[in-house]
DNA sequence: CGGCTTATCCCTTAAAAACAGGATATTTTT
DNA sequence: AAAAATATCCTGTTTTTAAGGGATAAGCCG
């Protein structure tokens, strides 16, 4: 019986692209794709595919918290991974909320095709840069993880408000938002609210 | 006659994406492509494509640097940028370096196409969101003219020194750090340090 | 040369942030 | 159900920054 397969992802060219390593593989039956994870779940709404590759960075909400979903409502789907940068905490993150694997964009045909039949098994599979990414030592320098709320923090004082404003625009007290602010200088390691702002920005979390 | 195409992308999904979206089109002649800077100016040593379509993000080197190289060698090649994103800034930097156009990797096949024949006459194209890109955030997107003392200043102040700190270490006084901080403030139009550094970053001066 | 930019220095004051302690309630995970 | 994480709130003190005002010397360019 054929692989059922699904793809999320927001970028047509990738999917175009998959499309067309795919459409020669005669175990594989093209269910279509989401642009975003809104859509994706409207689908599954309807139709239960075997696997999902799904893009890490999707526009209306990660892929690391969509794949979560997903696997709560529907365990029977195995979910691949997809992302443009083969970050360890990606990789992670995805994997312990339940994806099977973790494939690489610039991951050949090969790999795929082995991520896909590999994950339909029950097995886990991570292309060969993912499992680079993951076996070497942290450099310290990896992604620190944060809450919803600090980030909704993080990105209103990136954009310039001052402890007061973020207050009154999340309706809590200023003292609060000082104790996120406490918080993300700790998990950081910033000095203070300038480097604060230059290392998330380096690790693209604003 | 067909128009010469080249591509210059790390990732083989999007490659094999854009050759699929591109095979049927009897004037496009599909010469190759390379996955890093280097292997780029290699192939252009040998060949000259007319088009190249290059993404913005490279193992080796940015595609920014690598345009403006080949512009300077082969004013005769029109080059598009290509990105995942559609940071205004990137689009800038590419365009001011001599891509005669820009293109997101959502794109559809439609607008790819004209893309390549618009550039290939010479014209420039920006996407339907790269061009919305650029014109939303009118107020002050524009790369401000800092001074190397500026620019020595801001890096120090992204590192998270104080004034005192900057001022020991580049031996002025605390109020002439305090100066330079409050003219980039102005220059950069930020409210405070938080959203100078995040613009900064966003515009890959620090 | 004369005007312009840059880099340097100084003062004041109010606001903001950093820092150092704490506490309590609600989720989430185990 | 217990433990851990998260989000909320509090009271202080000290340091830093924002934003306003000005001033001088050196170098560059037409």
């Amino acid at each position: 019986m054929a692989i059922k397969l699904f793809i999320v992802d927001d970028h047509f060219m990738v999917i175009e692209g998959i499309h067309s390593l795919l459409q020669n593989e005669n175990d594989i039956e093209w269910m279509g794709h989401a642009g975003n994870a809104a859509s994706c779940l409207a689908f599954l709404h309807q139709q239960k595919p075997d696997v999902i590759l799904m893009d890490v960075n999707l526009p209306d909400k990660s892929g690391i918290d969509l794949c979560k979903e997903v696997k709560e409502r529907y365990p029977g789907i195995f979910i691949v991974g997809l992302s443009t940068y083969n970050q360890q905490s990606f990789i992670e993150k995805m994997m312990s909320n339940g994806a099977s694997g973790y494939v690489i964009k610039n991951a050949t045909q090969q790999e795929l095709m082995e991520a896909i039949h590999t994950v339909v098994k029950g097995k886990q599979f991570l292309s060969f840069d993912a499992a680079v990414a993951l076996r070497k030592p942290d450099t310290g320098h990896g992604m620190p993880v944060i809450t919803r709320r600090e980030k909704e923090v993080l990105e209103l004082i990136a954009d310039g408000m001052t402890n007061n404003e973020i207050a009154g625009k999340l309706f809590i007290s200023s003292t609060t938002v000082d104790t996120h602010r406490k918080n993300l200088l700790t998990k950081f390691e910033a000095k203070n609210t300038a480097s604060l702002i230059r290392i998330a920005a380096q690790l693209k979390i604003i």
